[in-house]
DNA sequence: AGTTTGAATGCAACTTAATTGCAAAATCAA
DNA sequence: TTGATTTTGCAATTAAGTTGCATTCAAACT
């Protein structure tokens, strides 16, 4: 009986590891991006270059994708099924202005724009920023 | 006479000094945004404090735009008429994967999505990324 | 089960861009 | 000219990301 995190490694084609499962947990109970230092966070045992290069195996391999935001670090989110390797980040991303949370909008698609012929767009990504949910209520 | 710079300057209640004629020519005399490491290679007698504090006067007198691309540092980009003090960045940004030049698309809207009302977006930014007209023809 | 082998890990050191403190210099209005 | 305020230059620091290398681990193969 494997977990769900150790389903979708084997998925994914990236070996199973003690290290990668409780990374990959961490993404499995947020709803909300994280950056390096979150998972620094939650895992406070673990090692930064490991979470480091766990991070960048799961970006390539398509099981995370990554977001820039106004914040200083970059933060990470698990990917959709139209997430494809080498061809991520299909969907916009909201940053809330105030608690700083970066959520994707996965179910809303990027316009796409008509360039003049002398650009070849190959993929484009769309950030908004504004007041999430909760921070509209206090 | 002024300089075109030093009017710039003027218009954005900018204190005219040498060191900020200089960086805002820099911006003039090109197309495509630039880094405060473009600024320290065009000006290599200039301080690297003063031109990092100087971008960031520029940018909250609404002269300079920041822009984030898939490169590790920021570059910046001479204020549209559309710029506004706390209100920047209405157009999409085009970044070269080849040769990683950013360059604004003026003249493009940033598309605006319907968001749930629980969303309250105070700011769109669209990046593009590609190929531009130079490197493909090469 | 024991062996082998390439991949993953932990630790420390390093790189890079951004940022700050502070004293000296420059600006500008009185 | 003087005094208050802002800008500058230099050096030091922060913070995030990244790398080298010896050790450990996973899993494929006797
Ligand atoms: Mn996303
Ligand atoms: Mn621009
Ligand atoms: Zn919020
Ligand atoms: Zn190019």
């Amino acid at each position: 009986m494997k977990s769900d995190a150790e389903q979708l490694l084997k998925e994914k084609n990236i070996k199973i590891t003690a290290n990668r499962i409780l990374v990959l947990d961490v993404f499995l109970k947020n709803t909300h991006t994280l950056s390096l230092a979150d998972i620094e966070l939650a895992l406070p045992w673990a090692d930064r270059a490991t979470i480091f290069r766990t991070l960048k195996t799961f970006e390539e391999k398509a099981l995370l994708h990554s977001i820039k935001d106004d914040d200083k670090s970059v933060k990470y989110a698990l990917c959709s099924n139209t997430c494809q390797v080498n061809h991520h980040r299909i969907h916009p991303h909201f940053h809330c202005d105030i608690c700083g949370n970066t959520v994707c909008l996965t179910g809303f698609d990027i316009p796409i724009l008509k360039l003049p012929d002398n650009y070849k767009a190959n993929n484009y990504s769309l950030m908004i920023n504004g007041i999430c949910e909760k921070c509209q209520k206090q």
